[in-house]
DNA sequence: TTGAAAGCGCTAACAT
DNA sequence: ATGTTAGCGCTTTCAA
């Protein structure tokens, strides 16, 4: 069904070689009456090179792998357009692999990867795996990673949004209205996130002087449910707090679904900061205060450092964390 | 960096047609002595077949090109979740294209497409090009539409959610409420949706006796922003209507916004339905009736039928309507 | 300017 | 059971 460049030549009463000259534009080499001719006929042939022949010839493949945990989920299809954008200006297509966060589906799609020799991956999940990426190196594969520090010893490069110092920021905030008791939500306590934000919720918290109670630090899932949950039952408990910080933006709108359930008012009772800017932040009513990282930007700044580093091209910074900022809105005096 | 089957072979002392049928499985053909030799020997050189050389011998990449408008946006990750899963049942990886509903994006990705000789292409946007479909189908490439029913004479399989149905059904249900002044609010005019849905608009409107007023059929963007400003504008002139049906949710959610700001009580004074049953419309309070389309399920079942027919399985059915259904939560009595 | 031919990493038909 | 070899569709070196 599809012709190949000997179909063309022959029709053309050409070499493959002259073909393979005209349709890579090489200037050389080729007299203009001959280049017209093949072009007509690549055009009236319909003819479409193959880019897995030339993957093969060139030993380069213009495609980069993405992992994801879950396309579905969150802020991850805004980090793809992030890619997909960039990598459109280079010219490279993706592959899209989702690991729902699991170990080794991970690693069967890090290794499919070099299966189907593409000429990098940007791995972009809560989940280690740093004895398997230790070794991944050993193909050769260009790596780059997102929201992953713990193993970035072993990528060609990384980048982060600072969990840190956005929890800090926020902590901070409702330490400098005047708040002692604050109540820390977040996610899974074994991901990457919530490692760094409840680092940073202490260190705030030491910096302003307040002894945390660790009853009030609570992980659990990224999800409403858990927000809602929670704080019912802390509230039936009748544990005190003026002020939650959340990681999850998700959590943050359970905890204030829950409060309303129980007639508290958010913010006059109690303040409420969420984590990550989902687009639903700004939607829900009353809209959210939160800490944002440039998901979009952070993913683009990614395939760009990846791009770099498969190009040989300069790549004065391998490493980068960007700063969280917070965004205030209806939830926050 | 990479080896390949030759080095393997070199190494083992066998030739290159033992590892090939070592690798692949074959049964008969290898002694289990070699056999086990050649797994050992691969496994120390950490060998890596190349899926791009099996693909250009075997002519097929068990590779899925995926075509949507924006992963970015609404509903499209679960349909590529839908896909995603699908796919990995059957063996199969994807190249994921962002279109932004753009005729000219989406020929050159779809052209992309038989340039890297994927099996097949999951085509899912609202845009026309069905010209360029027809002259398409010359390069004889499996090509499943989502979403598009106008040009599925020029694909191997379509699937659509009912637009018509669902708009007939949540129109209907208003005039069953009693209105007669029914606000029909939807997304851009030329897209697929919208002109299904006004059709089904249309005619639950003469079921129901009702003369539609056309001041009252509205449509711009699929945008909350939209709502918002529509609903606000209709409501300055003074314009009278008792129920808004919704193309979108976004779209709904705008308009409930402008509702309230001026006051007026959702569902007591006036009543909403949505449209498409996003995450959000869930979320959201007053949480929103809606119209559900399976996305999920379409997408799985588009790339179920797209590989039955590159695997030249039986097909039985290879044109699907979905039904949508109607979800009723707090913004309808 | 053009072509012949080897090579890229695999599979498969045909021999042995 | 195993090997030889042609072939898949390209690129590229070398020669003409």
């Amino acid at each position: 069904m599809n012709y190949s460049i000997s179909d063309v030549a022959r029709r053309a009463g050409v070499s493959t070689a002259t073909v393979s000259r005209v349709m890579n534009n090489k200037t050389n080499g080729v007299s203009s009456s001959t280049r017209e001719r093949v072009l007509a006929i690549m055009e009236e042939m319909n003819y479409r090179p193959s880019q897995l022949a030339r993957s093969i010839a060139l030993n380069h493949s213009n495609i980069i792998g993405v992992i994801i945990p879950d396309v579905s989920n969150l802020f991850y299809p805004q980090m793809l357009r992030g890619i997909d954008d960039y990598l459109n200006t280079r010219g490279y297509s993706m592959m899209l692999f989702n690991s729902d966060s699991d170990p080794e589906r991970e690693k069967k799609q890090l290794l499919s990867m070099v299966d189907n020799r593409v000429d990098g991956v940007i791995l972009c999940s809560g989940v280690s795996n740093e004895a398997f990426l230790k070794e991944y190196r050993t193909y050769g594969m260009p790596l780059a990673l997102i929201g992953r520090t713990f193993d970035s010893a072993y990528a060609d490069c990384s980048i982060i949004g600072d969990n840190e110092q956005g929890m800090y920021d926020s902590a901070s905030l409702m330490l400098s209205h005047g708040h002692k008791r604050i109540l820390y939500l977040d996610g899974t306590a074994g991901a990457a996130g919530p490692i760094y934000r409840l680092r940073g919720y202490r260190h705030a918290l030491q910096d302003g002087g307040v002894t945390p109670d660790e009853g009030l630090i609570l992980r659990g899932e990224f999800s409403i449910q858990f927000g809602y949950d929670m704080v019912l039952s802390l509230l039936d408990e009748g544990k005190e707090f003026t002020a939650i910080v959340s990681g999850s933006d998700l959590v943050a709108i359970g905890a204030i679904k829950a409060l309303r359930s129980r007639g508290i008012r958010v913010p006059e009772d109690i303040e409420v900061m969420g984590f990550d800017n989902i687009e639903l932040s700004e939607i829900f009513e009353p809209k959210l205060s939160t800490v944002s990282k440039p998901h979009y930007e952070i993913a683009s700044q990614a395939a760009k450092m990846l791009i770099s580093t498969i190009e040989n091209e300069e790549l004065p910074i391998r490493r980068m964390t960007v700063a969280s900022t917070l965004i205030l809105r209806d939830t926050t005096r």
